[in-house]
DNA sequence: TCTGGGGTCCTAGGACCC
DNA sequence: TCTGGGGTCCTAGGACCC
């Protein structure tokens, strides 16, 4: 904690949802639910005016569905979202080189580099030129923004801004901000620690402190204890860290049904393989450590994981290590989900010798792989058609997909700057209409 | 027809070493 | 006088965050 409000938190509201709003005018104004729109899917993000329906993040989303009917129901655009993010991050990096992203829509910023800091008026003064920048630039986003001592103290304040507000918690009033807040509101809190405290009758930060640190770690061990006690009295030195390593890379697919083949595992396995070994690649780093994760359908979820002796970034290495990870455990009532993940990075490559890992090998797992690209094939075809997508039509222009089935797809025609445009049912295989690109990720 | 995906951190037990 | 005491690495699971 320091004596200035010199950290600012910066969250963008409804992100994925205001997006979509955007550069879908027809649905400004109008519930609208991002996310997985499979029979197990959950929401990412619902709009203020599905909220007011009671939907919510990570909310399943026949639930959702059934709160909000009406609402437009969208699948992931992440490529606007990155888009988008990458503006508004390349915003702060102007405030301060001290910037931490949380996620694609949320980041702390250090106002006070190099012991340097701003008067609280001006403080105010340049949270409020980022959000008036930050609206101009993405062409009508909205931010929360909020300011205080310790990242603590301004994500607690960019809360209370919620939604397109700015607030600063001054210098001195720390406690008693958070002192009436649900305990909840300490970072670090969840359900599983809510529960537990209260049993012992907490519900506010006040309630957290009445208890003696002592207490804290004896109900939520040493280091959740110890860190409930400092936060609650709103202790925290946390710095902005710019800069953090990757610890660990995953993959994980939900399957729209349970999978009990072992051919089709094994396939899906040198798929997600392959995927982490580029993203190796593109990292520039090579991994020790194979995990698997698997879900059965009742839920019951194992992870299995082994250290190797060298480092790689190959896939069949990957791919090797995790079939006989996953193969070791007993699939007979199928499987649900399905993940592969690599840690324990070095920076080169130390692959193991004595390894049989060699040519016969790889030639077995290469055609394995073949049979990967027919399954993504249709996915991705499926995906250029999922309602929300971008496509484009040789006469009608750009437009998105409302819905499609029984070989039709319906599309309407409109972008952010059309204003709300018209709909028109096309067959599936439309010559005219394809999927539009993504917008390229610019990061390298 | 309940319950995503990609991460981080912590705990606890066992192996292993000095 | 059954088997001390660390430290580190590995593994599995759980809680939490967005």
């Amino acid at each position: 904690m320091r004596s200035t409000a010199s950290i600012l938190h910066l969250d963008l509201d409804a992100f994925f949802a205001a997006v979509e709003q955007r550069d879908k005018p027809s649905l400004r104004g109008k519930p609208v639910i991002v996310g997985g729109l499979g029979h197990r899917g959950v929401v990412s993000t619902a709009s203020y005016e599905a909220r007011r329906f009671g939907v919510g993040s990570a909310m399943p989303m026949h639930e959702a569905r059934r709160l909000c009917p009406h609402a437009a129901f969208l699948t992931g655009r992440f490529g606007a979202y990155r888009e988008a993010s990458g503006i508004v991050m390349g915003l702060l990096r102007r405030l301060s080189p001290l910037v931490e992203p949380l996620s694609l829509d949320e980041a702390f910023v250090d106002l006070a580099v190099d012991g340097r800091s701003l008067a609280s008026g001006d403080l105010a003064a340049v949270a409020t030129t980022l959000r008036e920048d930050v609206e101009a630039q993405t062409s009508g986003l909205t931010a929360s923004v909020g300011l205080g001592s310790s990242k603590f103290m301004a994500k607690v304040a960019s809360e209370l801004a919620k939604p397109n507000g700015l607030r600063l918690i001054e210098p001195g009033t720390e406690e008693a901000t958070i002192r009436p807040l649900p305990a909840r509101a300490i970072p670090g809190v969840g359900p599983a620690t809510m529960e537990r405290l209260g049993r012992l009758g907490v519900k506010t930060v006040a309630d957290v402190q009445a208890l003696s640190e002592r207490e804290l770690v004896r109900e939520l061990g040493k280091a959740s204890g110890e860190g409930l006690h400092r936060l609650a009295f709103a202790r925290d030195d946390r710095a902005v860290q710019a800069e953090r390593e990757t610890k660990s890379i995953s993959v994980e697919d939900t399957f729209e049904h349970d999978v009990r083949d072992r051919t089709q595992l094994a396939a899906l396995i040198e798929r997600d393989a392959v995927t982490l070994s580029e993203r190796l690649a593109k990292a520039r780093l090579f991994a020790r450590t194979i995990t698997v994760k698997v879900r059965l359908p009742d839920f019951t979820t194992f992870t299995r994981s082994q250290t190797l002796d060298g480092s790689t970034d190959r896939p069949e290495v990957i791919a090797r290590q995790a079939r006989s990870l996953v193969f070791g455990l007993d699939l007979s009532e199928g499987v649900r989900l399905l993940g592969v993940g690599v840690a324990s990075f070095t920076e080169v490559a130390q692959e193991a010798l004595f390894e049989p890992d060699a040519v016969g090998v790889v030639v077995e797992e290469t055609s394995a792989a073949a049979q990967a690209p027919a399954t993504a094939g249709v996915r991705d075809r499926r995906l250029g058609y999922a309602p929300g997508a971008d496509v484009v039509h040789e006469t009608m222009g750009p437009g998105w997909v409302w819905g499609s089935g029984l070989g039709r797809v319906t599309v309407r025609f409109e972008t952010a700057d059309t204003g709300p445009g018209p709909v028109r049912t096309l067959a599936l295989d439309d010559p005219a209409l394809r999927p539009a690109d993504e917008p390229t990720d610019a990061s390298p």
